[in-house]
DNA sequence: GGTTACATATTTGTCAACACTATTGAAAAC
DNA sequence: GTTTTCAATAGTGTTGACAAATATGTAACC
């Protein structure tokens, strides 16, 4: 359920090679669509992706069914399947949610984690992430945000809670990204993780919770505050 | 997305009324299951559900790829679909996302919405229920607090939000139902639901949310105690 | 009597072809 | 020259049938 594969470029790819398997339809489209490889309002062809996973319309459209029940695509009677396009209500509603869904996965992994187990990542976040924000590396940052997610949700030990992080992640991915490029941003997040992880490896759950939404809350702020040039 | 209708018995059954929508059918059999009427365990045959609807088998299958994906159903290669059936851990970790998404709901329930507007919510879980609680009315119990729930994510104006809470309500409904049977959990509940609208009447958004939580919370914790009763 | 092997039958997985709807282009009328 | 109507086309929605795999029941053998 957790849609953790790393699909993309990969086998099948046309050449005879037997179909992928319908999970990996649906995990290769949602990857395309997550990363603007198909950017919002693409009509997406039954016809030319059956061809081209060589597989048959029916099973296409069987994923597309899963993309729009999380509501990646929206599919219009007669007229075929588009991407979903973000509108900004949508994005706040997202960002609501998000907020108190990545502040649990901090407080469960605090909870259910020996304090000793951060410290590799905060050492991250101490000079080598600085030091890249010294010199304008933004990959770097991004990197270290999204590493401490991802452990912050694997110790968090809840499946539920994974499959609707990723869920609400999928629909702003590129949003998310593009939220570095605001200025004072990326120095203001990387302040806020280094307190997230402070409280986290004094074991202070409740206070971490807390650190995190804020930072999700201040996120959400800038994004309104550049809401024009971001969408 | 929010599947807000309320399916189950209707057009269609058969009759050479035209098959229902491909959505008819998701919400058809999702209520099914969450009302145990398909207990978990049980096998869904694909070509018995696309004569019942008097369609053919890929819409039955497209059908599937959704419930599938919402972990309502599991489909094991060449053997079918069955009705998931709940572990422990699983209901503990939606009891642990339920714990901050319906406190998210109340929160923003109250920020979004004049005080004066729970006046009647107010007034049923007051001599109303507190009279139906003396005569053992479990059932009006349940219709307030099914009502409270409703009105809360009507008034939190977030439909994503309210597509996630559906998703995890659905997979613990029957459970969440049995709930009340423990010894003191309806008047338990019943105080902490006074409680959460009093804040609200008071417009006090973070308290109604921290009071929510630990109405959850609570409730989780009956779970824990009655479990082997309750599964 | 119990166990194993085989044949049958049921059920899923897959596909190719048919029917219907909307769009787009051209042609004719104003 | 502009607008309206109609036909052709492209693409979705749907169906039924076919192939592969598993479960089941029976018979033979130990």
């Amino acid at each position: 359920m957790a849609t953790g594969s790393i699909p993309g470029k990969n086998r099948n790819s046309s050449a005879r090679g037997k179909g992928p398997s319908k999970e990996s339809i649906v995990d290769i489209l949602r990857h395309r669509i997550v990363e603007h490889e198909l950017p919002p309002g693409s009509k997406l062809r039954e016809a030319v992706l059956s061809e081209e996973f060589n597989v048959s319309r029916p099973r296409i459209r069987e994923a597309f069914g899963v993309l729009e029940d999380r509501g990646l695509i929206e599919r219009i009677p007669n007229r075929g399947a588009v991407v979903t396009r973000l509108e900004v209500d949508e994005v706040l509603a997202l960002f609501e949610v998000r907020e108190v869904l990545e502040a649990l996965a901090v407080r469960l992994a605090t909870e259910k984690t020996p304090p000793e187990a951060w410290a590799d990542l905060d050492e991250l976040f101490g000079k080598p992430i600085e030091d890249a924000m010294e010199r304008g590396d933004l990959d770097f940052y991004v990197d270290c945000v999204t590493e401490f997610r991802h452990r912050a949700i694997v110790a968090a030990n809840n499946p539920i809670l994974a499959a609707q992080l990723d869920s609400l992640y999928d629909r702003t991915r590129v949003l998310i990204r593009r939220l570095v490029l605001v200025p004072g941003r990326a120095l203001k997040g990387m302040r806020q993780h280094q307190e997230v992880l402070q409280a986290m490896r004094e074991g202070n759950a409740e206070l971490a919770e807390q650190l995190k939404q804020k930072n999700i809350r201040s996120a959400r702020d800038s994004f309104c505050e550049y809401k024009k040039y971001l969408l």
